[in-house]
DNA sequence: ATGAAAGCGCTAACAT
DNA sequence: ATGTTAGCGCTTTCAT
């Protein structure tokens, strides 16, 4: 079965195929009878409107592209299910792309998104090399970087400072007693914002004159059997360590169940954090720290703002949208230690 | 900045529209200086094709629908992950759509996904109304119905069935000696495939003359945090249950949370049975049964049939590819029944 | 309330 | 190797 197009229904309604596409599209100035002759010749042939064409002809899209780096990490499937929602209603078609956390296939992925002349585009991050900076400028279309807030956003930006949350749980540990803080870490070439956190999270360490007394990075992407592995793999090497901060909370959620097979008391011998506050991390068999971040509402927001400036021309409020992301899981953990020291 | 056109390029470059296109696609008869007369100028003017007018024109696109019911089960990315790492290098682009387990939503984001001319659709299960089913034959492209197996494929079909998954289970928890089953499963008129593991699973029972000891169903999406209310909810009524069988991995977890917080031995005293092989379930520190199921397997061999398609015009092989879940982490669950008997 | 003409940006098909 | 013409299916604009 051929698809028909908008000139059949006409034909078959027996008018033009202007007033059929006045009809379909619900346009007020159509006699009621018109209106459902077309209507019923376009349920006959089971019509279905090509967006190609009418958005060619209309100059215009509803399609707001969206590129994160992956979708094995549930953060990002999160952030997309928040902007599809926060789309709802709106007309507009949230579209994704996948970079693999990798700058080349980034750009490739957005010029191809931008191909199809969206109406905005929402990207992961703001360490997008010069030409990819350079391509969405030349969109001439809002572009909306999220997750991020750490560098210089090309336009919108809604997100949290990752040196921030670094920073943050570093001061949380150490109030909570902890000195002998170790890291691991999944491939941080790759996920520049872990690498963000670790950076100010030994900052804030070397600022004490204390350092990480051990640390494991693995190659392969955060999960939590690679967690459990590394955290194994550290346990066996020294016994000292009071902390461990980790790249996400997969990474934690698997260094808790190395622990827990290790006969390791968490968090009183040993405390553990992450960052996400994944919905895992509530239901653990034993506090972990993490740091809260909005998904959902990151990506909602989001949609409001795209939303915002289609319907306004421009956005009214600020350009910048920042999120603080709480500390979890902390109740307690100094407690655990002065126990340890009475 | 505003976008540019092939025009505008081809005119920088002095040539004709006809050329600047063929130099950009990189055809074979341009001659080696125009080619590179015409990418300097597509460059110095950021050019990005539009591929409205491309596809309109060439009346074919490079796209592949794929509806998904949700983001939040992570097995969806997963086999949209497939999905993707399958079409690469082949041209195509996957577009995702979420129907949030809503039949309406599906069919309008069926046919909003059709309205863009894909090259071939991809949703999931085979359950969709009559209406729906019209509007993917009429659209005259490459259906491939994926997850599922148990129903009549519109074209293609790629999955498992999940009658199959059930039935096997509850063998399995049969031979491993286990008389007072219960359940927990998550909204399962949203969920049909948890809905189809469960009828078969009771089935079998059934024909053992057992029937389910005790059962909740949530009101909720399947989560690790539902799992765990509802077992420990569970347990609170009633203590003479040997394993429960859960709607998916997440809902087991979180089962066997509660259980480790009731003190419950997992899996002697009670065994916990789930559905997917998620990463987690091999790294929780007790061992839960599941059906593994090839979820970003099931999203390569989905991509590979469609550029099969789309190269040959006809698919060489079958039209229905069948997975067959192994059952694992059911290792040493009867040995340990046979402990608490001696 | 309806229709006709022009054109969106590109490629296919046919020149040359 | 390059250019010309026509047209993809729709909407916009202007008539009527």
């Amino acid at each position: 079965m051929r698809r028909s197009t908008l000139e059949e229904v006409a034909a078959l309604a027996g008018v033009s195929k202007m007033t059929a596409s006045r009809a379909l599209r619900g346009a007020s100035d159509v006699a009621q009878d018109t209106r459902e002759r077309v209507q019923h010749a376009a349920e006959r042939l089971s019509y279905v409107a090509n967006r190609l064409a009418l958005s060619l002809s209309s100059q215009r899209t509803n399609l707001v592209a969206v590129v994160v780096p992956s979708m094995s990490n549930t953060v990002f499937p999160e952030v997309l299910s928040g902007i599809t929602t926060g789309l709802e209603g709106s007309g507009m078609q949230a579209v994704f792309g996948i970079s693999d956390y990798d700058a080349d296939k980034e750009r490739d992925i957005i010029r191809d998104m931008l191909s199809w002349q969206p109406a905005a585009i929402v990207v992961t991050g703001l360490d997008q090399p010069e030409e990819t900076v350079r391509m969405l400028k030349a969109a001439d279309i809002p572009v909306i970087q999220v997750m991020d807030l750490d560098g210089t956003p090309v336009d919108f930006n809604v997100g949290l400072s990752h040196g921030e949350a670094g920073r943050d749980m570093a001061k949380a540990l150490l109030a909570a007693g902890r000195r002998k803080i170790a890291y691991i870490g999944s491939a941080l070439d790759k996920d520049l914002r872990a690498g963000k956190r670790k950076a100010a999270f030994e900052q804030v360490l070397l600022a004490q004159g204390l350092g990480l007394v051990s640390h494991r990075i693995g190659d392969d992407f955060s999960s939590i059997a690679l967690g459990k592995r590394l955290t194994a793999d550290m346990l066996a090497s020294r016994s000292d360590i009071d902390s461990i901060y980790y790249s996400n909370d997969d990474m934690a959620a698997g260094g808790l169940f190395a622990c827990m097979e290790a006969g390791i008391a968490v968090p009183s011998q040993i405390l553990l954090a992450g960052f996400n506050g994944l919905d895992l991390t509530d239901c653990l068999p034993a506090l972990i720290a993490t740091s809260r971040s909005p998904r959902r509402a990151m990506g909602e927001i989001t949609a409001k703002l795209i939303t915002d400036v289609m319907a306004n021309g421009r956005v009214s409020g600020p350009k910048t949208i920042a999120f603080k992301p709480p500390i979890i899981g902390l109740e307690g953990a100094a407690a655990g230690l002065a126990k340890k020291s009475e």
